[in-house]
DNA sequence: CCTTGACCCTGACGCAGCGTCAACCCTTCA
DNA sequence: TGAAGGGTTGACGCTGCGTCAGGGTCAAGG
């Protein structure tokens, strides 16, 4: 007769998991010695070897008892089972793997790599390092929402990067990030640059995107980014609803409503 | 601000394991409002998205934090720790699936092909299914104790089914197994066909498997095992005293003693 | 105004498969 | 006789949430 240490040696296990297969029913508890001790035969190191094998083929605990007293049909739908849930597992680590390689290189976080790319540029131009951020920040939202699309907006931003207009501007929004002195002139200047490159885009009749997108709500979050990131935010939204522009992000014209411009903000419509 | 569902859903995960990341302290509690809830703004959904994006590529919760914040080198060596892991695993689960297509075709649970087709010879001459059952158990346990040198012994037992006394030998235990008058008359029978073999055996020089073992408790196991699985098995090995052998699962002659045949057994030399 | 349904809240158990104490008993050897 | 090295039960810990239970809140319709 064995002692519990000496069956689980046997079989190549720990003595915590030999009683915890008693603990679910899945080997039968033997009997006691007079001292308490459990006491194994041959047939429970049987039983154990036949528990383990099918433990390291990746059979759960929970259906080694049913497969241990099936018929060999039942048994073979088993093991079909066991072995698509392994192939689903290993394809989900296989994708795991296939992401963390892109996270390995690549602005730190998965995005497509014209956005890198786009990013890489405004360094290139001198941008500040929290713009760019906030930038990488903001196409990280925008992609959550459109992943797919995402990829279709890049070729006109960095068309725009061909606008002196548009690299005056990061680098004036830079000079504001980083400045220390409060100087609202460079929130007028950007501001003037981003209302008149609003109105020649609207005039050649562009809309965001291309007109594709009606979801408006990553832009609702891209002004909080921008508000939380820096709450002089709050007075380019001020600036720019005076120039008749609902907000910075979207390029959306408010209605006219020249004598009150402190009013409370028009609904957008549906 | 969004409400805990819907930053959630921006992000693409349930609204519980938003709550477990903030319990786990991943990401930080945001304001609540009036009535309690929780109240989130845009940098919330970023870290957010951040976070899924890296336990998506199967970084652990807890190291997610420190890889957020960790700069280019230890963020590459933190992926680079991660990759191991998932490789590992990978590994793990492929092995696993060679284990579960060897126990779909074989004998139910994996053995050495040789092992299967000697099961296999033995139903062919019309062996018991039970004796073969026992045959199998005794079999896995041989070979979970000489997982190397159980094929080595197998070329000698399928020669030993060439003499006819040892099918003879397996047909009467087979008619006992199965049999429901007691008969004692098989059972010696049985165990003259089995010393008579010890004795050639013995005669031509050869010990149990070659000699080459010396561990005995795999066959103190194989004699519980037929004494669980039949009280008669108790029979045998008085049976197999009277003719001067020690048990019938390993050969191995007793002392001489011809006026006790009943004594205490002796003790197996170190 | 009340109801309904969809949210939100906290707190707690459950899952797989054991590892790892804690606190105590049994056996064996020096 | 005492220390080492077995054994015993019981309970918590780990991962990453799912899923109640037992509430409160919000927006809309009858």
């Amino acid at each position: 007769m064995l002692t519990i240490g000496q069956l689980a040696a046997y079989a190549g296990v720990t003595v915590r998991a030999v009683r915890h297969y008693h603990q679910i029913g899945l080997l039968p508890e033997p009997e006691r010695d007079a001292s308490g001790y459990r006491r194994y035969g041959a047939t429970a190191v049987v039983s154990l070897i036949k528990i383990r094998t099918l433990a390291d083929a990746g059979v759960p605990l929970s259906r080694i008892g049913g497969m241990l007293e099936a018929d060999a049909a039942s048994f073979a739908e088993g093991v079909r089972r066991i072995d698509d849930r392994l192939r689903a597992e290993i394809a989900r680590l296989e994708s795991s793997r296939e992401q963390i390689a892109r996270l390995a290189s690549g602005d730190g976080l998965v995005l497509p790599p014209e956005i890198v790319s786009y990013l890489d540029r405004l360094r290139g131009l001198g941008v500040s390092e929290r713009i760019v951020e906030g930038e990488r920040d903001g196409w990280i939202l925008v992609s959550a929402r459109w992943p797919d699309r995402v990829r279709a907006f890049m070729p006109g931003k960095f068309a725009q990067l061909e606008d002196p207009r548009v690299v005056r501007l990061y680098r004036v929004l830079s000079e504001i990030i980083e400045g220390g002195p409060d100087d609202d002139r460079l929130l007028v200047e950007a501001a003037d640059i981003m209302a008149g490159l609003f109105e020649q885009a609207y005039a050649d009749g562009q809309t965001e995107f291309g007109g594709t997108v009606h979801d408006h709500q990553p832009f609702d979050l891209l002004e909080s980014l921008a508000l939380e990131a820096d709450p002089r935010a709050e007075r380019m939204v001020e600036l720019m609803r005076e120039r008749g522009w609902n907000g910075w992000t979207r390029m959306e014209r408010l209605p006219r409503r020249p004598s009150r411009p402190d009013g409370p903000a028009p609904k957008r419509p549906g």
